[in-house]
DNA sequence: GACAATTAGATTGTGCGCAATAAAGTTGCG
DNA sequence: CGCAACTTTATTGCGCACAATCTAATTGTC
């Protein structure tokens, strides 16, 4: 149906599978933490907490995680308000706004432990292929996005 | 500082980079998109019309982009707001809509048909890597979606 | 010490993405 | 025919993403 530019057919792009790779693991996410009360945006900011070790300041999550601040602020005030989380100014910097984890929110990652275990399994990838995946993803980001 | 816990480093998701990747790809789109005054959601619905040949259905649309009503319906409201494309009832069928291209969606195709060179520039990618990566997802979201 | 430039967050507005529900049309079965 | 089940699309509500803009605090420079 494309004769005059093959290079727009939908089945050509990297970007279309890369679109939808990314919705349908959302989708899978969304069940296993259903449990757990947390979206997938959610769950990655926590991951992005535990990982630095709170308290951090929202603009250091977001270099982390590529948030910017539109995004982050509402995002962090739901799960202040849903108490995994507590914001509060440096005293330091009254600019900056240090995010802790609360009690409730370290004793989540008990509850989420096994989820990156069952969503290999879901994604079905062998772990060779799972890791190159990973790699080219890697590689793909640090070059657009610096 | 994740002891107990190594599956939940960020650095160790494959969730992680296929998430940040996506909209890292998704803002270069936008600044190649940005003449032609699509978003890069509507970009790849028209590359999916173009594709199909029109008139298509709304739920013929949804499944080849694995997309919804709820997320069809007004972005294709945009698009017909645009001048882009058409919809109206199937006579022969009430409850469908069909979507067509008008004149001016058709002529967009030039626009855009140097989009898919200038973004494989943009990700800094080798061809065989291109292609390794637009396999690997394929295979993965073969194997999420069924 | 004053003041321009910079930095950190918050706010606003637009556009997805999807679950849940509603509304309208079609089909199947007695 | 009559009517329940099903299909298709639209609507509603919530949660991201992100650009643009705003406010407040800090820093550098003289």
């Amino acid at each position: 149906m494309a004769p005059q530019h093959p290079q727009l057919a939908l089945d050509a792009q990297l970007c279309f599978p890369l679109y939808a790779a990314t919705r349908a693991v959302t989708r899978t996410y969304a069940d296993l933490l259903e449990p757990s009360g947390l979206t997938y945006p959610q769950y990655l900011t926590m991951l992005a907490l535990w990982d630095a070790g709170s308290p951090v300041s929202v603009s250091a999550l977001g270099a982390r995680l590529r948030l910017d601040s539109g995004t982050l602020t509402p995002l962090l005030k739901r799960l202040e308000a849903a108490g995994r989380i507590v914001r509060r100014r440096d005293p330091a910097d009254e600019r900056r706004v240090l995010v802790s984890c609360t009690q409730e929110g370290w004793a989540l990652r008990e509850q989420v432990a096994d989820v990156p275990l069952r969503l290999a399994g879901a994604m079905g990838l062998e772990r060779d292929e799972a890791e190159r995946l990973r790699a080219d993803l890697g590689r793909l980001l640090a070059h657009l996005d610096g």
